[in-house]
DNA sequence: ATGAAAGCGCTAACAG
DNA sequence: CTGTTAGCGCTTTCAT
C-alpha cells in the first residue's frame, strides 16, 4: 500500500505533475481555477497525501527541527521542551528529540544523528561545557541556537540568571533574613552559576555573609541527593542559616527534603525561595517561592531565531518573574 | 556548502557509486578489500556523510519513530518519553515528538503530521479515546503500538493497571484502614479507570465501604486541581476516611496539598498510596509509597514490539512495583 | 568483483 | 497557462 503519487493525482486530473505540484504549493506557477478544481478533485479522491521525503530530498528541506536535552524527565528540561515543541507545531515544523543524560559524547552523537538526518535547524541545551557542540553546530552551517546554557560566541537564549539570583536573595533580605545560604555554585559558566553568582554579590552589597557552604553542581543528574546531603549538613552544623536561596527547582526539592527530616518547617522557621518555577512548585507542600523562567517565551523565541536567519548571532535574555508562594514565609 | 555525495567518494575512490553504497552498508554486495580500503579512505579524507533523506526515499524507510503525548511536562508522560527515547536510540533510530494537550483534534493532526514525516513506526499515547487514533494507524499501514491507554484491537503496551490498584488497595487495608477513598474515576477505560475499578474491587471483597466520593477525571490537564477540590471536600464532609489511594501521582499531588491545607499530616494521621511512582514522589514531604510502573520495560517493550513486526497483535501488560516510603505510614 | 543506469516522489527550470 | 523533463542522493538490479 504505498499510496498514491503526485503522477497518480496528475492522471487522474489530467494534467501534469508540475500543474499539480503548482496547485499543491500554492505556486511558484499559477494555475486555472477550473485546472486546479480537477486538481483538488483527484487528490481528494485519491486521499493523496503529499510524501515529503521526495519534497525535502528536492528543495533540501525537511521542515524538522532537531532539539536535544540533558534529560526529558526532569521536569525543567520537559517544560522547556514542550515550550519547543508548542513553538515548533506553530511553525508547523516537526520536532526530533535527543536526550543526552548529562552526558558529553552522547550529547555529540545526539547533535550528530539529528544533523544526519537533516533538521533543518537545531536547538541544543548544553549539559556542561557548550563549546564542543557550538563548534559542531557550526560547521554544520545550518541555523542554530543554545537554549538555556549559553555560550559568549554562539547565538542562544536564556533566562536572565545573574539577576533572578539577585532577586531571589533580595527577596529574602527584605524578609529581614541575615544568614542566607546559597544552593548552588560559585565557578563554572552554566544557568547555576549565574544565578549563584548573582545570589552572592547581592548578599555581598547588602553586607551579609556569604560563607555558607555552597553546593558543587557536581553530577547534575543527582541535584537533588546534592541538594539534599548538602542541606543536611548545612543545617545540623550552621544553625543560624534562616535562609536559603536554590538555585534550581532541584537544589530546591533536594533542600525540601532535608529540612523537613531535620524537623525543619520550611515558610516558617526556615524561608527558601528558588529559582524556575516548575509547575510542581506549587504543589509541594509547602508551596514554592520562585523566580520563575518564561517557559513559553524562551521555546518561542529560540524557534522563531532558527526559523528566520537572522544576521546578528546574539544572546536574547529573558526576565524570570518572582511568583510568591509558601516557602518564603510570605504568607503565615 | 552542500556537503559531498557518493559521487564525490566514488570519484575519489576510482570506483563507482554502487561500489560506495556497498561498503557503507556491508553489503549486500561483496566488496575486495582493496576498494574497500580506497573507499574508506576517500570517507575519511572528504569528510563524507551519507544524506539519509535519498537513502531515505529510495528505501522507504526513514530510521525514525513517531511519538505522540498529551502532555511531555507532565512527569509521568515526560518519564514515559524519556524512556522510549532511550529505547529508541539504543535501536539507532530517532524519535520524532508531538505533544497533544490533551486534545482530540490536535491528536489526530500530530498523528498526521508525523504519518506526513514518513516515520517507520508510531507510538502513541491516547489522552482519551483511543479508537480514532487507532483508526488512522491502522490505515497508515505501519507498525504502531498504543502505550499506557489502550485499545481491545490495537497492539498496545501498558501498565497491569487493575492489579496496581488492588495492590494499592490491599496495602492500606494491611494497614488496618477501614475507611478508605479512591481518588479516580470509576467509569470509562482509561488506565485511572482501570486502577480505580482494581481499588473498588478489593474494597468490596474486603468488605470495606466503596461510597467514598470518587474525583471525576475530567479535564485531565488539571487533574491536580481537580483531586485538590475533591480531597478538600473529601477531608471536610467525611472525617472518619483515614486513606486515600490516589490512582495518580498528579492526584497524589493534589490530595497531599489539600491535606496538608486541611492539617491533615500525611503518612501520620492520613494514609496515601499513590500509583504511577514518578521520580519526584521520592522527594516530596512526604515521600510517596507509591506503585511504580516500570517505565524503561515499557518503553523498551514498545519500541521492539514496532520494529519486529510481530505476526499478533496483542496487548503487553507490565506489572507495577510496591515502592515503600513515608506516606503510608510505613515508616513512623 | 565492479560499473552503468534506473528510479524512489517531488520541484522547478525550460519550453511551448 | 500547461507539459516535459532534469535531477536532488541514494540503493540495487542488471550486465559485465
Amino acid at each position: 500500500m504505498p499510496g498514491p503519487t503526485i503522477r497518480d493525482v496528475a492522471a487522474r486530473a489530467g494534467t501534469s505533475t508540475a500543474v499539480v505540484s503548482y496547485v499543491l504549493n500554492d505556486g511558484p506557477r499559477p494555475v486555472a481555477a477550473a485546472t486546479r478544481e480537477r486538481v483538488m478533485a483527484a487528490v481528494a479522491e485519491l486521499g493523496y497525501r503529499r510524501n515529503n521525503l521526495g519534497r525535502a530530498l528536492r528543495a533540501n528541506r525537511t521542515g524538522t527541527l532537531g532539539l536535544v536535552v540533558p534529560d526529558l524527565a526532569k521536569p525543567f528540561f520537559a517544560e522547556l521542551a514542550r515550550a519547543i515543541e508548542d513553538a515548533a507545531f506553530a511553525h508547523g515544523r516537526r520536532l526530533l528529540i535527543g536526550s543526552t543524560h548529562f552526558d558529553a559524547d552522547r550529547e555529540h552523537e545526539q547533535i550528530q544523528a539529528l544533523l544526519d538526518a537533516r533538521v533543518d535547524a537545531m536547538l541544543v541545551v548544553p549539559a556542561h561545557d557548550p563549546t564542543p557542540a557550538v563548534e559542531v553546530l557550526r560547521a554544520a552551517g545550518i541555523p542554530y541556537s543554545l537554549v538555556h546554557h549559553t555560550h559568549p560566541t554562539a547565538p542562544g537564549v536564556a533566562g536572565r540568571d545573574f539577576d533572578a539570583g539577585r532577586q531571589a536573595t533580595r527577596h529574602l533580605i527584605e524578609h529581614g533574613h541575615q544568614h542566607i545560604a546559597v544552593l548552588g555554585a560559585a565557578s563554572g559558566e552554566g544557568p547555576v552559576s549565574h544565578r549563584s553568582r548573582g545570589a552572592l554579590a547581592t548578599l555581598a552589597e547588602r553586607r551579609r555573609p556569604t560563607t555558607g557552604p555552597l553546593v558543587l553542581h557536581c553530577p547534575f543528574s543527582e541535584l537533588r541527593d546534592d541538594a539534599y546531603r548538602a542541606t543536611r549538613t548545612l543545617l545540623a552544623e550552621h544553625p543560624s542559616v534562616t535562609a536559603l536561596c536554590a538555585t534550581t527547582d532541584e537544589h530546591a526539592l533536594g533542600a525540601l527534603r532535608a529540612a523537613t527530616e531535620a524537623g525543619r518547617r520550611v515558610g516558617d522557621d526556615l524561608a527558601l525561595v528558588s529559582i524556575d518555577g516548575t509547575e510542581l512548585g506549587a504543589y509541594l507542600a509547602p508551596s514554592l517561592t520562585t523566580l520563575a523562567v518564561p517557559f513559553a517565551a524562551l521555546g518561542a523565541d529560540a524557534v522563531d531565531h532558527v526559523l528566520k536567519p537572522s544576521p546578528a548571532a546574539h544572546i536574547r535574555r529573558h526576565r524570570l518573574s518572582l511568583v510568591l508562594r509558601r516557602s518564603c514565609g510570605c504568607r503565615p
